[in-house]
DNA sequence: CATTCTGATGCCTGATTGTTATCATTTGCC
DNA sequence: GGCAAATGATAACAATCAGGCATCAGAATG
């Protein structure tokens, strides 16, 4: 056993066991005659085991001989089948992405992408994790993960970003506020209001923008309770705890006994972004990152950048904003 | 894609794979490091897939690779199990035999060599069929059997034979018919009785004997009536249609109505032997012409010839004849 | 900054593979 | 029976391929 089975002398092997005659398997093969004798004879000397009983005028098999054809045939049609998958590997049609998210981006445009990614990639498995944005920057960093979507905007060194979202903010109030009222709250009669927002420690990303939004309006946010995540946040203003200010995708929130209200005076707006490692390219991300670019939304976004909502949420007609069609997709 | 994938540039890439270090692996393949790097190198070129990341400092999967790779190590365990599949076929471990039989066979030896073979080579499936055995003969020829068990004498040119059972006759008689009297029937006495026998045309081989014995014991049997085959004659000798001559086999037929006597005064045998062709060799054939050239009643017998019966009928000692250990095991 | 470790490269040699020419044997045909 | 055709085997030579040695270039280490 000393080349211990050559593939090209299986495919010989295959071609005479099949031609049972060594003149015509040489042909098909392109090779000369004595080239596939040679062969065969190395092949039955490897193994120690006669393939081919053969006898100046017919060739057929022996019986190990059949049970090597068939392993044979096997082995050359998984080959085929492992090179295949590697190509396809290679250009991320097969492999593995770990996705990391935030409520903001759950309620926006993420499940759209995700089920485009999935039709168009179905060999790609996807695994999601939810995080707020600081601890993807951390399981990025580990690797833990390969694209991240978090709350902007972003500048890290050795990470690349995309804007998938760009919300203006909306006031969350109680069903029976006064400020309800209003089609559009002026930001400014927030002022003196309690305040809910999601916890200090892991919310810090948008709270920075809820502070610098109050600031300019001239008042400091008074938070009088904090909330693990959005259903926390919503079911307290519900309970008159508070008001809170989010993002639009809060119009996908179908919360009883809560009312939301654009601000009328305010055109700061919150990014949510995809962000991944410039480095350690993977082709699945790769491809991940491209259907997240193309996403039609997405584009229509950053070609007319100040108008109406990307990836706009599919509640939000209800409530008199503008919806497009491609919007129409998400689940 | 020219070398196609070579196998040995797979284990190769196995070895790097798991060190993650170009030298260790060569190491552990006993070649030299640049062996390697060139083995790689071609490779990713065949496969135009980069399938190691390399920095000069570290070596680790690309995703492509890491697919390569379990293909690789999934190929390289089938070839080892393809190879050993094939030894073992060479010596006749796994394969096929199919075996004819008649019905002196199946009352006698066969079941016990059956079930020894089976247990000794679990690998080999073995088909039976039913004929007589001049159907065996042609099934012979057309290598639509490997093995027949046939009634001899056998000499037929191209076809080897070994003797498994060597059977006096035994004369069966209706449970009322005066002759169950005696312990043993000369078979003088049986002159004149109506016989029933096997199809002339497919019993000729069993048939030749009795008709030679009857010869020699100076008469000419008279048969009025044919049955297809033992289980048929049986009846019809319960139905008091005639008495029939069988061999010792016949004791493992339990018949309500019938009765069993040995011959007094004749020491003709009957031989069954199983036949096979010279060429066409197989060795899955040749593991099962050992088993029953090996199984220990056949040998007692070929050792000590004229002594009592090989591959003794279990319910023998029954009708009082004598039984060995071996036999014991038979089904 | 020298050292050490890494993988890559160039060149040479031996092994493997392929080709051509030829042989021995069998089959088919006249 | 003899001859032609076809088959697989073999020998000798040529091309290609794989491995070894020496060495290079870059990065980590102290």
């Amino acid at each position: 056993m000393h080349r211990t089975c050559d593939l090209r002398y299986m495919r010989y092997f295959i071609a005479v066991a099949e031609e049972l005659n060594f003149r015509r398997a040489a042909e098909r093969l392109h090779v000369a005659q004595p080239a596939i004798s040679r062969a065969i004879r190395e092949l039955e000397s490897d193994l120690d085991t006669r393939l081919l009983e053969r006898t100046n005028r017919r060739v057929e098999l022996t019986d190990a001989g059949q049970v090597f054809l068939e392993g044979c045939r096997r082995l050359a049609g998984d080959i085929e089948a492992l090179i295949d998958d590697t190509v396809r590997a290679r250009d991320g049609e097969i492999g593995h992405v770990r996705i990391g998210y935030t409520d903001f981006a759950i309620n926006g445009a993420l499940p759209a992408v995700l089920q485009d990614f999935r039709a168009r990639f179905p060999e790609v498995s996807v695994d999601l994790v939810h995080m707020v944005t600081a601890t993807q920057l951390d399981a990025l960093r580990r690797s833990e993960i390969d694209v991240g979507f978090v709350t902007g905007p972003m500048a890290e060194p050795g990470l690349e970003h995309l804007v998938v979202q760009n919300e203006r903010l909306v006031v969350v109030l109680p069903e029976t506020h006064p400020l309800t009222r209003l089609p559009a709250v002026p930001l400014g009669k927030l002022a003196g209001e309690p305040f809910v927002t999601g916890q200090a420690a892991h919310w810090q990303h948008f709270l920075s923008h809820m502070v610098r939004i109050c600031h300019a309006a001239g008042f400091e946010p008074r938070v009088v309770q904090e909330a693990y995540n959005s259903e926390g946040i919503f079911g307290l203003v519900a309970a008159n705890m508070g008001i809170s200010l989010h993002v639009e995708g809060a119009h996908n929130h179908i919360r009883r006994g809560v009312a939301i209200r654009p601000l009328s005076d305010c055109d700061h707006r919150v990014p949510t972004e995809a962000i991944w490692r410039s480095d350690k390219p993977s082709a699945a991300r790769e491809r991940f990152i491209e259907t997240v670019a193309g996403w039609p939304a997405m584009q229509e976004e950053r070609n007319a950048h100040p108008a109406a909502g990307l990836a706009t949420p599919a509640g939000l007609d209800e409530h008199g904003g503008q919806r497009n069609q491609e919007a129409d997709e998400s689940v």
